[in-house]
DNA sequence: TCAAAATGTAATATATATATTGCAAAAAGT
DNA sequence: ACTTTTTGCAATATATATATTACATTTTGA
């Protein structure tokens, strides 16, 4: 499912896909994946992008169903 | 880095590593790696793990440094 | 409107997570 | 002590995350 959660936090640090992926170290194209939730990310990025957005993993990537 | 927190988490529930593995759909060299901090696991797998002991991601793959 | 920036998408290539099998060492139970 | 269970480790195989490049579409701003 898509990844509203990540999308909002890059908007409010006026970030694009593209200067946030530089900034965690991957490819826009994977950001841009990760938000549309057809990716399945390691740990590491996703802790990569929790601490570029000031979030946690909850946060972000907790879904309750 | 070792990932004490996930072995603790799963001595709580008297799993052994194979047992836990079994619940979480991998085999026992991934947690056992992964309890060894060796290894990167996926977002999913994380969550596996997580709901299978009953914690979240900020509890079980969260570091402060 | 128009141009520029941002995002979606697709093909192929590469790196690495994970599986499989097997054996050794350590830990636990009796 | 001995047996059984658990865990570590290593080699190879496979699946998939991620990179790279390129182009199309959408959005934004002047």
């Amino acid at each position: 499912m898509k990844n509203i959660k990540i999308k909002v936090a890059r908007v409010e640090h006026d970030l694009s896909q593209a200067e946030l992926a530089k900034k965690v170290g991957v490819t826009r194209q994977t950001i841009g994946l990760i938000e549309q939730g057809k990716y399945n990310p390691s740990l590491q990025l996703c802790l990569s992008i929790c601490k570029t957005l000031g979030k946690t993993l909850d946060d972000l990537f907790w879904e309750e169903e």
